[in-house]
DNA sequence: GTCTATATCATGATAGAC
DNA sequence: GTCTATCATGATATAGAC
């Protein structure tokens, strides 16, 4: 039968792509299970029978992309650390084996850009299942590169090094999220013909822009017992 | 009446107050209309009396505190270039100007880290008639500190400066969403006792990632016609 | 494994008494 | 202005035929 004509897992295939757009455009609370079967043109109760709530749905939304996401960020570490033989890495490399390979992965693999806008907008979700789940997912991650940072800025106190990880992920999620006030403002041109969440236009002026903020000068903290004689 | 004991507009407030919390906490999806007649103690039609519509209850919460943001942003741009008669202002000045008042909002009036925290997330939020609102409401002071920016740093491109523009709104929006991901990870401390979305704390580091960002190198380009010789 | 049909409940909004 | 009662709709989830 025709509509039998599918491969194993394809059903799930289609209901996790219809998903993923979904839950971008209109957000996890937003999307009805109906407007993700309708979509993906399966029936009403398929979404039960193969994921089992609407929560395990999303959570099988990002697993299916972080889980390729975060293997390949460890594998460039990996590959970065053993041909620096034991040499703290350079910073630009730290930040492009960890942000570059997550911009790379939305002009590569089909629906990676809807997946970045997706994980950009789920990062600021309130839904609290969503980032307890983001958490343990990058968690293995998160650490290898906090511990990369630690030593290749010897110099700066580690909690700073941590506060600037988090400065430079939230302007990557926003980036990629897609969502910009400004390019609703009439005249904020970004440049002629530019995507702003094309990977070539926004890798490298990202990188620069997360660079300079991670080796910036230390803030002069009031009252901070840590400062140079 | 003790119940009716109520000046003229205090269930407005009380409705506002409990919708902005609920709809932090949740999400505008994610709330709903009883919570938040729930919560403020009035009737379930109150809401819809006084606003009209849940959607613009929203518009209304975001209203009540953009207003006063953005009047303060003016009046400090207006002053600094007072002061400095015709030059060009400081870029920390015009980022202090911009993200700072916005920070200070937090510790100075109550429910101000409420409101912090929604909109950060609401900058990702996906419903579209938000944004819409949101950068209606932005339209002026943006181009007012857009242009500040392109007096102060004449040097750089402006569709580069537009690009920095955008990643230091989201490394900001980020920081006072608190939803930060970073800190569900076992063992990221920022610092002994440090709360990530206090002013004290968080703005001093956020001006320095912030600064250096702006400040940082242009990006090499590729084929980009706009080398210097 | 996939479908139809439905149970059960929550939602936003409104009408009309007071 | 505030209340109760209610509408029409759409939500998630499940039972059971095929």
């Amino acid at each position: 039968m025709a509509v039998n004509d599918r491969t194993l897992g394809e059903t799930q295939e289609r209901i996790l792509d219809a998903a993923e757009r979904l839950f971008m455009e209109q957000g996890f609370e937003g999307t009805s299970m109906r407007q993700v079967t309708s979509e993906a043109g399966v029936n009403l109760a398929a979404v039960n029978y193969h994921f089992g709530s609407k929560e395990a749905l999303m959570q099988a939304v990002l697993r299916r992309r972080t889980e390729t996401l975060n293997r390949e960020r460890l594998r460039v570490l990996d590959e970065l650390e053993a041909r620096a033989e034991g040499a703290p890495l350079k910073v630009s490399q730290i930040v492009d084996a960890f942000f570059g390979t997550l911009l790379r992965m939305g002009s590569g693999e089909a629906g990676g850009r809807t997946f970045l806008r997706l994980l950009g907008r789920t990062m600021t979700e309130p839904s609290s299942f969503i980032r307890t789940f983001l958490a343990a997912e990058y968690a293995d991650v998160l650490e290898r590169y906090r511990n990369a940072l630690f030593r290749a800025l010897p110099e700066v106190p580690r909690a700073e090094i941590v506060w600037r990880f988090h400065f430079m992920l939230g302007a990557t999620s926003y980036a990629i999220a897609g969502t910009d006030v400004l390019r609703l403002v009439t005249d904020w041109q970004l440049g002629a013909g530019e995507d702003a969440q094309a990977e070539e236009f926004l890798l490298p002026r990202l990188m620069s822009f997360l660079l300079g903020g991670l080796r910036a000068p230390l803030p002069a903290l009031a009252g901070a017992g840590k400062g140079s004689p």
